[in-house]
DNA sequence: AGTCTTGACGAAATCGATTTCTTGGACTTC
DNA sequence: GAAGTCCAAGAAATCGATTTCGTCAAGACT
């Protein structure tokens, strides 16, 4: 690999009869004479002068680069919540860049790591776990907003919905449907969301009449496709099965569906409440309720708030919870 | 926002004893003596230092991250390809960058000047469009794969599927079926797999018994679920509707699904054939006929292609063509 | 014993942009 | 006309890691 000919503002400081800091301070809007503006502009143009980002960062201590840390990019939510996130960066004149851990908080811990050394603007993360490691973000007083599942620290901006109050409705609307044995599929009990999502749906159940009230019917998964499925399939081989299911994420939602398809079942006779939007392409999902999950807000809030950290807000964290539509909708 | 007290080669040195450039002999395992290591090495745990990549990559002009540009991050199809191209980057010790088009060239092109401004190691790219402009990578002499798309430039790699072939015995597998109505729903006539898919298709009419051998029954869309939908519903108004269709992609099968339903009719009384495998939560698709589209191993091929130049490859330059199961998969 | 080789390692240059410090000329002001 | 003010712009330091170059000492060989 040759060098690549990437032009200096040396080289177009000679071209333009100046010096390098008079091409800097036209570059960043420093006053400088027209004439010298008039040379220096130019000059750049002339050679195609794109200022090196990396120079320019390690004297600056800073970039202009926001890094987006989620636990899943083959998810459909988390990539709607990456397009929220950029959205509002670019029109903030950052750029994104994502960095997908599958869970791992190895992995996760790698990439907090590079995003440090890379003196990255920001961090915005998605933790793959509660026990998710940012001491060494705060420790740097780098901007960090954790989104989707907080972090259980006070001390850190987080972007959240109101988990339980949508697991709530999600139940209550099956117990108000007409089913009266209402199952709940949730994640892994070491996700925050997992858990306020199932308290909800218990809540729910405690309420609904003729409900069963204890967790016979209540099911741990992975907030995976397979997991769901799964999950699913173990309820329908009760004695006493379900007659309908609160499921807890959109992933295992889908593998329900295919687990009650394979059983014959499927809605609207036997009652199935999702939180968050079913992964696009489920073509029949009449009789599906849904609490809309604002992937792509959670997103934007998300780096509105790091937006303001980076401009240097210094005031105490915010918690932002937004509302989950209580309107359930039935899709379609 | 205050300084972040990163520890520097600096300072290490001065806890070790040791002269700086010792201290970057050690940490890039050029030979010292045992002793010397062994004092750095217990100065940089104390310290809990961490190289500073942009001072690193400001000097050696290069850095262990690679850009991938896409066009639709929430494409599933993308998001494995993307998987692939993480797994086999980070076996080989880089780090992977997701960078998000939306189709849009100027993005595009911005997306690529920061990865020349960034020194990344090389860039992949799933082009937004036939006429992307790479040509600033090629003066620089950054390495670049293509993938999925060819640039129609024989200059440089290339990774993509047999599409002409995926497209014939997609269409030949509903006519062996029974089918004789066989329309097509393709993507853009700008993009290269939307010509490439549309052709084996049209190949496969030509043959079939009783086919209809003209381009009535062909539509063009844009890749996406709506495009789909509005494409099939246009096909199905029809005086003389089709009875079959091949799909170019899996968004727009999804909205042809849609369709489909809407009007009461659906695989397998109704023949569909797909390229490219139907985003997840399709949990109906028995009767859909579905060409696999290796995405993983797409950007798999990809990574190893870019790693091979960035490890100083000057070959003439290669391209991969990944078969497609001919054996055409009947889902479930 | 004296020269040569070898190897560890420190001093200093380097990457490219930014920024402080300094200089010199133009313009005021009494 | 002399002293003071202001401002554009060049010289040089700086960010932190790498790397070349040179030094010095220990061991090898004649």
């Amino acid at each position: 690999m040759t060098q690549p000919p990437m032009v200096t503002i040396y080289q177009v400081a000679a071209r333009a009869g100046v010096s390098p800091a008079t091409v800097s301070r036209v570059m960043n809007g420093t006053k400088v004479s027209a004439e010298s503006e008039r040379l220096v502009r130019a000059a750049a143009a002339e050679l195609a002068f794109t200022p090196n980002r990396t120079a320019r960062r390690l004297r600056g201590q800073t970039s202009e680069v926001i890094a987006l840390i989620i636990p899943d990019i083959e998810n459909p939510f988390f990539t709607a919540l990456a397009r929220g996130v950029e959205n509002r960066a670019r029109a903030a004149g950052y750029s994104v860049v994502l960095c997908n851990t599958d869970d791992d908080p190895a992995r996760e811990a790698t990439y907090i790591d590079i995003a440090l050394a890379e003196h990255m603007a920001g961090v915005i993360l998605a933790p793959a776990d509660d026990a998710s490691d940012v001491s060494r973000l705060i420790a740097s007083n780098r901007p960090v907003v954790a989104v989707d599942r907080s972090l259980h620290r006070p001390d850190i901006d987080a972007v959240t919905v109101d988990n339980r109050a949508g697991g709530l409705s999600a139940a209550e609307s099956l117990f108000a449907a007409g089913f009266s044995r209402v199952g709940c599929i949730t994640g892994p009990s070491s996700v925050e969301t997992a858990q306020l999502r199932m308290e909800g749906w218990r809540r729910a159940t405690r309420r609904g009449r003729d409900a069963v009230g204890d967790d016979t019917l209540l099911r741990y998964a992975d907030y995976r496709v397979d997991g769901g499925r799964a999950a699913m399939a173990d309820l329908l081989g009760l004695p006493e099965p379900p007659d309908a299911v609160f499921v807890a994420n959109n992933l295992m939602a889908a593998g329900a569906l295919e687990a009650l398809h394979d059983a014959g079942l499927a809605p609207p006779r036997f009652g199935l409440a999702v939180f968050g939007d079913l992964p696009f392409a489920s073509f029949d999902r009449r009789g599906i309720r849904v609490v809309p999950l604002p992937a792509r807000e959670l997103g934007e809030a998300a780096a509105g708030l790091l937006l303001d950290r980076i401009a240097g807000d210094d005031g105490p964290a915010r918690t932002v919870v937004l509302r989950t539509d209580h309107r359930l909708q039935e899709q379609r």
